[in-house]
DNA sequence: ACCATAAATGTATTCGTATACAATAATCAA
DNA sequence: TTGATTATTGTATACGAATACATTTATGGT
């Protein structure tokens, strides 16, 4: 069943039909009121790949995320598809799982459904797969890659803010001696995020022992080998920031092991402020990343590349802030200490 | 770009490079590969609305789920994904958020995109926007609905034989008042599995109590709130199953909360088996609904109810089975009961 | 009533791919 | 070499919606 068939029973031509759906003001009503009851009537739905050919846009934007079990993403999506949805667009998932094969295979399928965007949270190391969108005048927006060029836009994450608030924390707890467990070696994203550490460290005052910080992998069991290693160190550190809220929880779970209790013995910030990070115990201090804040960032950004794809695209940036909980006390180093920070 | 460009380039006629394209070996070798050649440098990516234009699939299946925010889903989806990627197939994705006008508004979405079959996790009481699925021929694979029709599949969930494992664990263990928190009222997949707690209790030789069974939302806050009020009774269970692992979680809080411990005072089984409940603590004993077991037979029934929509769709079923861990352990009676189990 | 103008509707074509059918080229037996 | 046969390639058209342009109908002023 086509236009074709709902114009013949209401009397009328297909394009009168096709101008009633897209609701344009050039048909008179009582036409128009004929028509859409015979489009009830017969249950009509257009058939939107014939709309797409003709238009060259198919209203969907692809996500491209490396992990969908990082509880991250899922709470990303409900904001970035509920956005999309009340905006008329459908969303085409997919998971790189980290494969670039995988990568290459889903930006194929991205073209070939001829979406209007793509945003790329998946921060892989392959430039390729993204020269392909650009070729292909696809407008992309990455996560934390800081590099804009026609087409191509950027969120990025303000670390610093977030970081320096969790740093100046721990230290009126009276810690100095605060490691890292950063993400998977070679992403900017990681890279950007211990950067912002460091330089937190170094605005605090505050020396960075090299032996304190450590490779993750955004999971859970990267913290725990991570910290794993730093309580193996004769010099421990007394605290501990991370590259996401998994991998704290993973460091949680080593020091619960090895039977040291947190705050206690040990503080702990995670990043992102995932639903888990206040379940867990003891509640997760993380610096929180506004997830839909970010959704909405990349949707505008999107549609704003979609305007004008020759345009070089913007960046953009999204703030992080503290949110303090249980996971962070004052640092023992006896009873003076852990007495003079309850006044602050 | 479309398809004549490269045949003009290549020398030959656009039939002949589509030919190419879909690996007819109705073209001479050499051809085949002169037309490759030019596709790779142009770059070339055919248009899908076009093939789906004529086709008339259009190689996606729709995935509507509730909530992505239950780390049961994003489980569920990394399976279904991977595999529908190794069949050339997409995923169109929707949430509903339990919000029968959203489920509305997504089966519409998945029409105009002419999917090839739905996948609905999402139990709502709605019968009728599946009846325009039917009505558009649309192959549909729901779950736990029990109920098939032409066109319509069903994936049960067998809650039986994990209920009966779980029942006659806690049996074994000395329990005999046992209550059960359940999923949301109204769905048809939260009374199939109160039904199969009643019936493996029965089965175990054990009396239900009625003020033990609580309803619940599959989320943390639900087994929180029911488990406020089993603990407000006077006379209280002494084990507990829930309708997922969010809820075994919610109700687990609650338990240490009050300073109570698990599994001294209180065993509890969870339900699902999500990778978070071998992360909380203590690590939960739960009914394991195996995820990509269930991909894979939601797939093969979108798959089969494809080849031929008219026919009556199939009642599949997934089985579930226990998994021991730590949150359940022997019946508080005094030591000889305690005792009693460890021969067992 | 008549013409100018505006409003409403219709006709024909386009988007890019797949394929039925038509045409040509290659192969082989005699 | 020729005709039959098969292998390969080409031509024309359909899929369903949107729209430029053409045509018809309604409206208003005189």
């Amino acid at each position: 069943m086509d236009m074709r068939d709902i114009a013949k029973v209401a009397g009328v031509s297909s394009a009168t039909v096709s101008r009633v759906i897209n609701g344009s003001n050039l048909v008179r009503p009582a036409t128009a009121e004929r028509v859409r009851r015979v489009i009830d009537e017969l249950k009509f739905v257009p058939n939107g790949s014939a709309t797409t050919l003709k238009y060259g846009r198919s209203s969907t934007y692809g996500l491209i995320i490396p992990d969908i079990t990082n509880p991250f993403f899922p709470e990303f999506i409900r904001s970035f598809e509920s956005i999309l949805v009340e905006h008329n667009q459908d969303m085409l998932m997919a998971t790189t799982d980290f494969h670039p094969s995988k990568m290459q295979e889903t930006i194929r399928r991205m073209l070939v459904r001829k979406v209007d965007g793509v945003a790329l949270l998946a921060a892989e190391i392959e430039t390729e797969p993204i020269e392909a969108l650009i070729h292909h005048r696809v407008p992309l927006v990455t996560m934390d890659r800081r590099l804009i060029a026609p087409g191509l836009s950027d969120v990025a994450i303000d670390n610093t803010s977030g970081m320096n608030q969790a740093v100046e924390h721990l230290k009126q707890l009276r810690h100095s001696k605060i490691g890292y467990i950063g993400g998977s070696a070679g992403l900017t994203i990681s890279d950007h995020r211990v950067q912002a550490f460091v330089k937190a460290m170094h605005l605090a005052g505050l020396e960075v022992d090299p032996a304190f910080i450590r490779v993750g992998n955004y999971r859970i069991t990267g913290g725990e080998s991570a910290m794993t290693e730093l309580l193996a160190l004769k010099h421990r550190p007394t605290a501990l920031l991370t590259a996401n809220d998994l991998t704290a929880i993973g460091a949680l779970r080593v020091v619960h092991k090895n039977g040291l209790s947190v705050p206690r013995d040990f503080s702990i910030i995670g990043f992102d402020d995932i639903e888990l990070s206040d379940i867990v115990y003891p509640p997760l201090t993380t610096i929180r990343l506004p997830r839909h804040e970010l959704a909405e960032v990349f949707f505008k950004a999107l549609e704003s590349s979609g305007k004008d794809p020759h345009a070089v695209g913007k960046q953009y940036a999204v703030k992080t802030s503290l949110v303090v909980r249980d996971s962070t006390g004052p640092a023992q180093k006896g009873k003076l200490a852990a007495l003079g920070i309850t006044g602050r």
